[in-house]
DNA sequence: TACTATTTTTAGCTTAGTCTAAAATAAGTT
DNA sequence: AACTTATTTTAGACTAAGCTAAAAATAGTA
């Protein structure tokens, strides 16, 4: 099928035309596969003469139909993988994004439908993202960013959008999770900082954390 | 750490090495790998250069120390692998090679560890192969080939040399797996075919059907 | 508009791993 | 011992994927 390379990158461009709609900028790319600009542009060559990309010089790149597909199937092997690592093997969930980059590659059909009954078909994946289905369908859940919501407003945690172990580790150490319950005390105009409810306790967070929490109403 | 192709080579050599006991031929390496010679002795130079095997030009490699001990981390990781396949996704025997094949080279020590632990430790692989442990120990069995053995004798399967998807087809096939009682009820010195008894059953096999079956007596 | 800065692409080189064809060595046979 | 055959190695070429440095295109600004 395809190459290592050319998965992540599929996916990496996936991930970049959901952010901002639109054709993907060449540095784009390069900076989120931690390579060089050149070698991004070699890599969508490649992947534009094989029609996973449209591509057009200068203009940036946007993934085909066949390009999607590809990339939903990586996403939907790496967000299984992380629900294996979390459920079965007690992993935390900030330690099995590295793992899971690996086990998304393993070529498979099979083994991926087993894995999915194995783990009874979760929706979502540890950290709160959808699980693309066999067909490549990927449930879209209405949520807003946590920095969005005004004072008084609350909700719960759906996801996040950083998946680093510090952020992550951050979370834990105050017993934010998936399914936490979170009230907006106050915000602070100049900064974006906010004050906060979880459970009995208050915290102050910043406007980067905020930026960074997926909060359905 | 060492890549694919590394870990291919060295997991190989060792196979061969244990089987013929002393320095393996280039030609040996490269007809398991699917190679051309040429390209086998390429890599055999550099696993050379990086002290993984001992290499003298025309005369054989031996793995060296520490590539005994790359290419028993990856067996142990394969057999894992292939235990959790059989056990908790409810692959047949003869399917999960090909995948195995794949996993045993995602890097990650806690994975493994913890893989272990969730298959709570187990001493063999679906096709009765030792798992080495965490050290690399490898747990050695007294057996026999079938096809050694005389009239009369009797012991139970606990290993199969071939891994093909034919051969262990033929095995179910015959209700023939690991742990199950096979008698010698009669031996042809002609072309070694046997009549063996398993269970209720009595079969006739061929010279290289009983070289392929571990028999612990 | 013209100049400057940024982004993107091209050109050329590198490494891992493969191949074919040819040369070198070892083994087998009169 | 000399010749023939088989095995192994070398030489040279190829692809995927990366890099640096230079050129080209685009965007921003005076
Ligand atoms: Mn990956
Ligand atoms: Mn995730
Ligand atoms: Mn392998
Ligand atoms: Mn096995």
């Amino acid at each position: 099928m395809y190459t290592r390379a050319e998965e992540n990158y599929l996916k990496c461009i996936f991930h970049l035309e959901q952010e901002h709609k639109g054709a993907v900028a060449t540095n784009a790319i390069a900076q989120m596969m931690s390579t060089k600009a050149s070698s991004a542009t070699d890599m969508i060559q490649r992947l534009a003469d094989k029609e996973l990309v449209s591509y057009r010089r200068y203009k940036g790149t946007t993934l085909t139909k066949s390009g999607i597909a590809v990339a939903v199937a990586v996403i939907r092997k790496h967000r299984l993988w992380e629900v294996f690592l979390v459920e079965k093997l007690n992993f935390q969930w900030d330690e099995v994004h590295e793992i899971a980059e690996q086990l998304e590659h393993i070529q498979s059909e099979e083994l991926i439908t087993r894995l999915d009954k194995f783990l009874d078909h979760p929706d979502y994946d540890p950290h709160g993202d959808p699980i693309p289905d066999k067909d490549g369908n990927i449930k879209k859940t209405e949520k807003k960013v946590l920095s969005e919501m005004s004072k008084s407003q609350h909700g719960i945690l759906v996801g996040v959008r950083e998946t680093s172990g510090e952020f992550l580790q951050y979370l834990d150490k105050r017993n934010i999770a998936i399914g936490t319950k979170i009230k907006v005390l106050g915000k602070e105009f100049f900064d974006g900082s906010m004050i906060i409810q979880v459970k009995r306790e208050q915290f102050f967070i910043s406007k980067k954390i905020a930026e960074n929490l997926y909060i359905q109403v």
